[in-house]
DNA sequence: TTCCTATGATTGCGGACGCAAGGACTCTAG
DNA sequence: CTAGAGTCCTTGCGTCCGCAATCATAGGAA
């Protein structure tokens, strides 16, 4: 009795729930379309892309560590595999010798256009099936506010 | 080299890259407070929930697992967790030998409620930090558009 | 009954990834 | 030069979790 305190559904609390649903949900479905179709995880194709959209098309680690949003030590054993695999080869930084960088090679490119062509596909299908032009684009712009760096740099407080 | 075929952002696909990093920057930071404050991953988080409103408190595996967007081999393990924690209880259904339902103990829902303080408050600064009250309802009603089971019966060929 | 298929659950195996510790290097201060 | 602090990367270890195989049970067909 009297729990009227009552820790039911904030919007806030039911929106954040809705989206680990529908993150695991598409992210399962097109995660293992892309693994079986080319061999690669969400991840190694968004690593791929960022450096095919990088200026010279090398990153710095910590920079494509930020990027994808995944740890220091998961980019490097993700890197790892795509080394293996011929996609990206290590680059030394002349000006600071502490510094990798990941370098596309030309296997990765062509890795990455052959991907992107059913990809693609997939995430269009997947989104088209659900919502509409205008809700895709609504919905990318709300995502964006929530996943950007910290608004203020540093919050209020400090 | 003709490349015209561009393949650059659709909207669909730059949605869903937001939609990758907004779920993993909510999520990591989410998560690691969840469990240093309580020791519960988010999974357990949820599924904890999801058993506090289902009636009787408890749920055949298979639905928890659908509900959660788990396979049935994660639900398996998270709930050995939980049950070793004294969180829930296996529960036996006497029409069907085969399932064995999860049931949320007296520990568990106490617990649940401890988490939720922490939990619901670290959510709402989150969202709040960079969305009002409308975005939020707004991008709840997309997510949840993406995330809902198949619409028509998924894929066509199988 | 026996057989076949479908469903619920568990287990072996392996991959992805975070944290904490450590190594290499840079920069600044003394 | 040496000392100390900060940054970039890697490695050891542990956790989470999916897939495939397996077992137990259920329900229908012969």
């Amino acid at each position: 009795m009297s729990t009227q305190g009552s820790l039911t559904e904030t919007a806030a609390v039911a929106t954040f729930a809705t989206l680990l649903r529908a993150h695991a949900t598409a992210t399962r479905k097109l995660n293992a379309l892309l693994l079986s179709e080319h061999g690669l995880t969400l991840s190694d194709y968004e690593v791929l892309l960022r450096l095919a959209h990088a200026p010279e098309r090398r990153l710095r680690r910590v920079d494509l560590a930020e990027q994808v949003v995944l740890s220091a030590s998961g980019i490097t054993r993700l890197l790892d595999g795509l080394e293996a695999a011929g996609y990206v080869e290590r680059g030394e930084c002349p000006s600071d010798r502490r510094v990798v960088y990941a370098v596309l090679t030309e296997a990765g490119r062509a890795k990455l256009r052959e991907a992107q062509r059913s990809h693609v596909a997939h995430v269009e299908a997947l989104f088209a099936e659900r919502l509409d032009d205008a809700e895709v684009a609504q919905l990318g712009e709300l995502l964006g506010k929530l996943g950007e760096g910290p608004p203020g740099a540093c919050v209020a407080d400090g």
